[in-house]
RNA sequence: GCCUUGGUGGCGGAAUUGGUAGACGCGCUGGAUUCAAAAUCCAGUGUCUUCGGACGUGUGGGUUCGAUUCCCACCCAAGGUACCA
């Protein structure tokens, strides 16, 4: 009897399905196993050979799992809310629920083909209302928790509300919006209802936000970054804004430090880790908080005082910067010029001020007004001058100079001359101190009250002393506020230009340095210079603080800024030449020009430098994470509604024993005309509180919120839930999918636990599979979970790609376009005579020709052009063998038949010319050997019918690439077609036969002819048992045979080997086809061995051997390894690590008799030729090795 | 640029701790069977070769009796990510 695949599969799955062989059941003696595939999103599409491959893993390894005496519980669902069926509805009207349900219906007619060991009752669906219940409870468990940093973990909101209760929001440490103000228990108690809620969003973790978002008004919808091109949407070509809408947020950064430390526990690839890792992006350094000097005197309005009004009298406060702003520019120049090269009195002046740690600070060759003053203390206002030679001519001057400061700017000036600093420094510090402690503290104007702070996140609190500029993001906050007057203009016109930008083209663009000075100074807060202030679209807002210390020596975007606008490169580092580019090499780094981090390495340097700055007060070690929370509304109609709805402007929660909400009946699918989602055209869209039910949108009380308390309906949310909401539980609700009462039930979740195996695309990296680690890490700080990380192994299976197959079309290049009535044959080349032309091009184009050769070569429509010239005028036919001539000559024929047929036909044409045009062809055309099937080829495509085909060994072969499956590339295979040409477990086999699971690799349905073989070959050794006759007794070949397969084939399906187990088994029926094997005892348990592989024919054959019921639960054969023992051993001999020949030696034979035996060999004293071996190596069992 | 993974015949791939490189399959070549085709079966198939053998796992070095495997440098491909401060 042959192997008829198609009645036994039939047969098998309808047996399957109606004994319900692959329940799994919530109570078990057993131990739990729980293997999983990602559901897949039903596309209208159906499935193709690709996406079955994760599946077939999982299924064998469940089937296996099985055998092992497991309780396996393996399911299947759909993630089947989306875009693709909204688009379908928005397009035909058609409601995305029927769309979808066709689509899951042709989903599973696909998967039932390929005999899955799928526990159907416990499918789910996230479009089904008993599904997205749970969702939706869980979007409210979110909402009425909070993340407490002190114990670091969600809790219950409540426990929050009692301590604010008691000692308002003081102690508490929480994951919270940065807005959030400091309020005491009392004003707690005192504060509306409202504004209750208002702070409590602040703290839950899933909350209201205003959220930037491209919004196309056009469109009526919001773009994602890349539907957005040149600042226009890719549809249609739309303006684009930047739109703030209020949205709900997942506080999905509380988990930012546990969703990384998480990773170390689990055994997911690397790959995915690292890109996990970079997502969250975690980065350790400082936030520095720089001062921005206020404007100088003209901002101030009060032209008698250098030091401007407070800003409620409209200027900054307390100056540092004391300058004349019409002349500080020339002024810094110059200060900067002069504390290069200070006068020794001045050194030693300086010296000693800041050796003698006073309360207050000096700065010294400060700009005041229109000079520069040797030193100055601030706070005090007080001016130290020091007169040397240089400034004997100008006494007077000097005076001038003291009593303007003194009167007309309120400073206190001291002179000292060099010869007082240099002979008695003690007598001189002594007078300032005393002059210092007659002013008054307070009464000086500097402080720590500055208007405006810049705070900066850097990586390197090391280089602080190389900061020479800041720049911030042109969306900066504080950008509007520093500007000064004369910069106005500027600042304004480059704002405006980057908001027209995209965020996606100021990222693309990363050459161009750009940016504009804001006439603001911030201070240094060691030195306390004054340091440009920059905006530069190079700063991103979303990152950080969206604001930079930039140090150009030491960050080459830094450096080509200032080297662009000419800022100061000052270098810190010892002994390293940053006049080309900067130094960003951390580990080779000593700090120099430092102050006190002179010397130190990187990583000292950033602890002394952290510390100091926490010391001033104007700084900490902080850690920087750039995962952002989650934006989770959605302005679609395919998704899971919000269970909100609105008092007073407050979202309230609907109880949850009045879910699911369930999604409203719309007319159309697209945004409302005022621009609200679709929901918003829905006619019952209202909350009555009362009867706890949706009710029609004209019930809702117009009164709103003044009158709450006769309110009673009130509008629902109109965004929905994004994709990842219904895919980041759906792992925990099979367990217990049928629940009304809760989510699953205490007992399943704890029987269950977690995901034992987990298989799917690695595309989900940072989406689904890090939402779904949040979700679990949430669950399992409220109880709900026993484990935080909810599956311990994950394997990502590797894309398959198809082979597109190619044949190449003539078309002719003219140089004068003949006249009408020619009529332009159709001819196709193949592949060889295509590949053989192009590769003589390639090989021309990289010749060493002159450029001139070369653009003539190359010039016009591709390679062939420039072969038609090698034919015209041989100019290359000196650079080319003999073998690259012949091709020339082949091509030359072509082109004379051509031209011949050109002229025949009577027309002005002149031929210059032949281009080849791949064209995609079918791959179902295509046999094993790449031999189109032109007749087939010609009733698709009639186009074709009277083209001619240029064979060679009179075959047409096409060309292959490998290319992503993609209907427009033909290249698509579909599994139904196999199964229904050679039967699912052939495609299963050939699936896991094509190569290591994780690894992408191209599709080539020729190949699966071998593992179809085999099957007919596995039939046919049982086929001698069918009479049902007694045992014979195996031999010791066939148990060898038998037990090295089993060995094999346990161990790499416990390493995901399955292309290897593939090979055994066909190693095995080879060796017992061979060995005539019809011993029960051994073909039973190669059933078994092949059955989670091809259940289909293990099922038929079990039964045939005389069972009755499935072969699914039977146990999996025992490898023993007394049958593998061998007497002897067949030692490989090498010579200097080359295996020469072989000899036969018993196992047992010790290393000497062995090396003695291999010596007095003939043929090694034929290798060896006389000479004497240096040394012999005997490793007993393995190999011997002679060295000589 | 950075991170990750990989690079072995005409093709997919194997070699599990450093020990016979190319298992298994496709394709190809020859043969058997057939009126013929399909299917099936048998033999061969890394390269070169003076038929002794020599060479051979991206390239160049190194460690070792012995390297596809370990180390260093580089090249190439795929995937992820990015003015991330």
């Amino acid at each position: 009897m042959n192997y008829d695949f198609r009645k036994i599969e039939a047969k098998w799955q309808e047996y399957w399905a109606k004994n319900k062989t692959f329940k799994a059941s919530n109570n078990s003696d057993k131990p739990k196993f729980y293997a999983l595939s990602m559901f897949p999103y039903p596309s209208g599409a159906g499935l193709h050979v690709g996406h079955p491959l994760g599946y077939i893993a999982t299924d064998i390894y469940s089937r296996y799992k099985r055998h092992k005496g497991f309780n396996v519980l393996h399911p299947m669902g759909y993630d089947s809310f989306g875009l693709p069926a909204e688009q379908y509805a928005i397009q035909t009207g058609q409601h995305p629920a029927i769309t979808t349900e066709n689509n899951i219906n042709r989903y599973r007619e696909q998967l039932d083909r390929l005999g899955f060991s799928f526990d159907w009752d416990r499918e789910v669906r996230t479009s089904d209302p008993k599904y997205y219940k749970w969702t939706q409870w869980i979007f409210i468990q979110l909402f009425n928790s909070w993340y407490n940093k002190k114990s670091d973990k969600a809790e219950a909101i409540e426990t929050l509300v009692s301590q604010f209760e008691k000692e308002g929001n003081a102690n508490v440490e929480a994951a919270c919006d940065d807005d959030t103000p400091n309020f005491s228990a009392t004003d707690w108690n005192n504060f509306s209802k409202k504004t209750k809620q208002e702070l409590l969003l602040k703290y839950r973790l899933t909350y209201l936000a205003d959220t930037e978002v491209n919004w196309c008004p056009a469109l009526g919808t919001v773009l994602a970054n890349d539907e957005i091109v040149n600042g226009v949407s890719e549809r249609g070509g739309h303006p684009v804004i930047r739109k703030k809408m209020t949205q709900w947020s997942m506080r999905i950064t509380a988990y930012a430090q546990r969703l990384l430390d998480g990773l170390d526990h689990i055994d997911w690839p690397q790959p995915l880790k690292d890109s996990q890792t970079n997502w969250i992006g975690r980065s350790e350094g400082a936030s520095v908080i720089f001062n921005v000097l206020p404007f100088g005197e003209e901002q101030g309005g009060d032209s008698n005082s250098v030091l401007p009004p407070a800003p409620s009298s409209g200027g900054g406060a307390n100056a540092r910067l004391t300058g004349d702003s019409s002349m500080i520019g020339i002024l810094l120049e110059r200060a900067k010029e002069m504390r290069k090269k200070p006068t020794p009195a001045e050194d030693k002046l300086w010296q000693a001020l800041r050796r003698k740690n006073l309360d207050v600070k000096f700065r010294r060759q400060h700009p005041v007004y229109k000079y520069i003053v040797d030193f100055i203390c601030l706070e005090k206002n007080l001016i130290i001058e020091v007169d040397g030679k240089i400034h004997d001519y100008q006494l007077d001057k000097d005076a001038q100079r003291t009593l303007e400061l003194e009167q007309k700017k309120g400073f206190t000036v001291i002179r000292f001359t060099n010869d007082e600093i240099i002979s008695n420094i003690q007598a001189v510090l002594k007078k300032i101190e005393d002059v210092l402690s007659s002013l008054s503290k307070g009464e000086g104007r500097g402080g720590d009250n500055h208007p405006y702070q810049i705070e900066v996140f850097t990586t390197r609190p090391d280089t602080i002393f190389g900061v020479s500029f800041m720049t911030l993001a042109p969306e900066h906050d504080l950008v509007a506020k520093i500007t000064t007057p004369e910069q106005k203009a500027a600042v304004e016109a480059y704002v405006e230009a980057t908001a027209k930008r995209s965020e996606r083209d100021r990222m693309a663009d990363v050459k161009t340095v750009s940016g504009v000075f804001t006439g603001a100074y911030a201070e240094h807060p060691f030195t306390k210079e004054p340091i440009p202030i920059w905006i530069g679209d190079y700063v991103l807002a979303s990152y950080g603080t969206g604001a930079v210390m930039a140090v150009p020596c030491g960050d080459q975007r830094d450096y080509d800024f200032a080297k662009h606008y000419n800022i100061d490169i000052p270098n810190i580092f010892e002994g390293v030449d940053i006049s080309e580019e900067a130094f960003a090499d951390k580990a080779t780094t000593i700090i120099a020009n430092s102050d006190f981090l002179n010397g130190l390495s990187y990583k000292e340097a950033t602890k002394k430098a952290i510390a100091e700055l926490e010391r001033i007060g104007q700084g900490k070690g902080k850690v920087n994470y750039r995962l952002r929370d989650a934006v989770f509304s959605r302005q679609r109609y395919w998704g899971e509604p919000f269970p909100v709805y609105y008092v007073d402007g407050m979202p309230q929660m609907i109880d949850v024993e009045h879910l699911p909400l369930e999604l409203p009946e719309v007319e159309k699918y697209l945004p409302t005309e005022t621009g609200e989602p679709p929901l918003g055209n829905a006619s019952d869209w209202a909350w009555d509180t009362v009867q706890n039910k949706v009710v029609s949108n004209e019930k809702i009380s117009p009164f709103g919120g003044d009158r709450e308390g006769e309110q009673t309906v009130f509008p629902l949310e109109l965004n929905t839930m994004p994709g990842w909401a219904g895919s980041s539980q759906y792992f925990n609700r099979y367990m217990d999918p049928r629940n009304d009462e809760a989510i699953f039930s205490k007992e399943a979740i704890d029987y269950w636990q977690d995901v034992d195996l987990y298989i799917g695309g690695s595309e989900h990296a940072t989406g689904h599979l890090l939402y779904s680690r949040f979700w679990q890490h949430f669950m399992f700080d409220r109880g709900y979970v026993p484990k935080a990380e909810y599956a311990q192994k994950l394997i990502n299976q590797g894309m398959i790609t198809g082979t597109s197959a190619f044949v190449y079309r003539i078309d002719l290049e003219f140089g004068e376009e003949p006249k009408k009535e020619f009529k332009s044959p159709k001819i196709y080349v193949s592949n060889t005579f295509y590949t053989d032309c192009r590769k003589v091009y390639d090989f021309i184009i990289q010749s060493d020709i002159s450029d001139k050769d070369k653009s003539e070569f190359a010039n016009g429509n591709g390679y062939t052009k420039g072969l038609a010239s090698v034919i015209e005028g041989t100019i290359f036919i000196d650079l080319l063998n003999e073998q690259q001539r012949a091709v020339i000559k082949s091509f030359n024929k072509l082109f004379q038949q051509l031209n011949e047929d050109v002229v025949e036909q009577n027309t002005k044409g002149v031929l210059i010319g032949l281009r080849f045009t791949p064209i995609h062809v079918d791959v179902s055309l295509v046999n094993a050997s790449d031999e189109l099937d032109i007749e087939s080829f010609k009733k698709l495509n009639p186009e074709n019918l009277d083209a001619t085909f240029i064979l060679e060994d009179g075959k047409y072969i096409v060309g292959r690439e490998v290319e992503k499956m993609s209907k427009s590339k033909y290249n698509v295979v579909n599994p139904d077609a196999i199964c229904e040409e050679y039967g699912a477990d052939s495609l299963r086999l050939y699936e896991m036969f094509l190569g290591p699971l994780e690894q992408s690799k191209p599709w080539n349905t020729a190949g699966i002819t071998g593992v179809f073989s085999f099957l007919k070959k596995l039939w046919k050794l049982y086929s001698p048992l069918e009479g049902g006759e007694g045992d014979v007794e195996p031999t010791a070949e066939n148990l060898k045979t038998l037990h090295k397969t089993i060995k094999k084939v346990e161990e790499d399906i416990e390493n995901f080997s399955f292309n290897t187990s593939v090979s055994t088994f066909m190693i095995c029926v080879n060796e017992l086809t061979a060995q005539k094997c019809t011993s029960k005892s051994i073909l039973e348990p190669l059933a078994v061995l092949v059955s989670p592989y091809a259940p289909h024919i293990a099922e038929e054959l079990w039964e045939r051997l005389g069972h009755s019921g499935s072969i699914a639960e039977v146990p999996f054969p025992k490898f023993e390894e007394k049958y593998l023992v061998e007497s002897s051993k067949e030692y490989p001999i090498s010579f200097n690590g080359k295996m020469r020949f072989k000899l036969e030696f018993p196992t047992d034979m010790d290393s000497k008799a062995i090396e003695e035996a291999v010596l007095a060999h003939e043929k090694t004293q034929e290798q060896l030729q006389g000479r004497a071996p240096k040394k012999v190596i005997v490793v007993p069992g393995k190999i011997v090795n002679i060295v000589g």
